[in-house]
DNA sequence: CTATAGATGAGCT
DNA sequence: GCTCATCTATAGG
C-alpha cells in the first residue's frame, strides 16, 4: 500500500470560525482523516449539510434544546458532534461559536486513503457503496461516539487540505420532512455531478468557481 | 434505474 | 411511549 503523507496538516482553529452555511460550502473537497490502531482512512468530503440551531427546526439544538447529546454544539467551533441515529453513528463538526449551537453534517466522502480497510469493516468490495452515506462514512473510517468531542485541528480524527471544488450545487436537505418550514431551506451542499454523493436531486442553485 | 418496507435502539417528553 | 439528520433488501419498470 502507499505511504500515507507524513507532511498532512489538519486545518486551523480559524478555519471553522466562519458561518455555518460558509464553512459547510468550505469544507466541501477538504479531507477527512481517522487514524486507529486498525490503521489509517480518509476520504474527499463531498456532500455536507448545515443544521443553524436555534431557529432550525430540523436542528437537535433548535429552541436552544441543552442535554447531555447536544451539548457539544454549545461549545466552540472545530469540535466532533457524534451520535447515533437508529443503528448508525452520524458525524459532524460543530460551529457557530460558543453558545451558538449550530452544526455542519457531514453525508458522503470520496474514499482516498485506506481503501482496503473502509473495504473490511464495511463488508463490501465495490467503493462507491463505502462512504456514500452519513451513516456508511463512519463505519468506513471507525469514526464512532467515542469521538464526541473532539478538536478536529489534531490527530486522531482531523481535516484537512484538498482539493478546490469547480462547482458546488445546493438543494433541500435530506431525511428531515418532519421539520416544517425547515425542510425547504437550501442547506444541503455537493460537490457537482461527483458519484459519491449520497443521493441525486436537482439543485436549486449552483456556485461556479471556474 | 426508482420506490417502498422493515429493522433498529438511543434520546427525550 | 414516540420520534427519528439511516441502511438494506426487494420488487418492479
Amino acid at each position: 500500500m502507499q505511504e500515507f503523507p507524513k507532511d498532512m496538516m489538519p486545518l486551523p482553529q480559524d478555519f471553522y470560525d466562519q458561518p455555518t452555511l460558509e464553512l459547510a460550502k468550505a469544507l466541501l473537497g477538504c479531507l477527512l482523516v481517522k487514524e486507529t490502531t486498525e490503521g489509517i482512512t480518509a476520504g474527499y468530503i463531498v456532500e455536507t449539510e448545515a443544521y443553524i440551531g436555534p431557529g432550525d427546526k430540523a436542528a437537535h439544538s433548535f429552541n436552544n434544546r441543552r442535554t447531555a447529546r447536544t451539548e457539544v454544539m454549545f461549545h466552540r467551533s472545530g469540535l466532533a458532534y457524534t451520535y447515533q441515529m437508529h443503528t448508525h453513528c452520524l458525524f459532524n463538526v460543530v460551529s457557530g461559536g460558543e453558545e451558538r449551537p449550530q452544526a455542519v453534517l457531514i453525508r458522503a466522502l470520496e474514499p482516498w486513503y485506506g481503501i482496503e480497510l473502509m473495504k473490511i469493516r464495511r463488508g463490501m468490495e465495490s467503493p462507491i457503496g463505502l462512504t456514500n452515506g452519513p451513516g456508511k462514512l463512519t463505519k468506513s473510517l471507525g469514526i464512532t461516539k467515542e469521538d464526541y468531542g473532539r478538536p478536529l485541528t489534531l490527530p486522531p480524527l482531523y481535516i484537512a487540505n484538498g482539493f478546490s471544488p469547480e462547482s458546488i450545487s445546493a438543494g433541500k436537505r435530506i431525511g428531515i420532512d418532519n421539520a416544517g418550514e425547515a425542510r425547504d431551506y437550501l442547506w444541503r451542499f455537493w460537490v457537482t455531478n461527483n458519484k459519491f454523493v449520497s443521493r441525486n436531486q436537482k439543485s436549486e442553485y449552483v456556485f461556479d468557481f471556474k
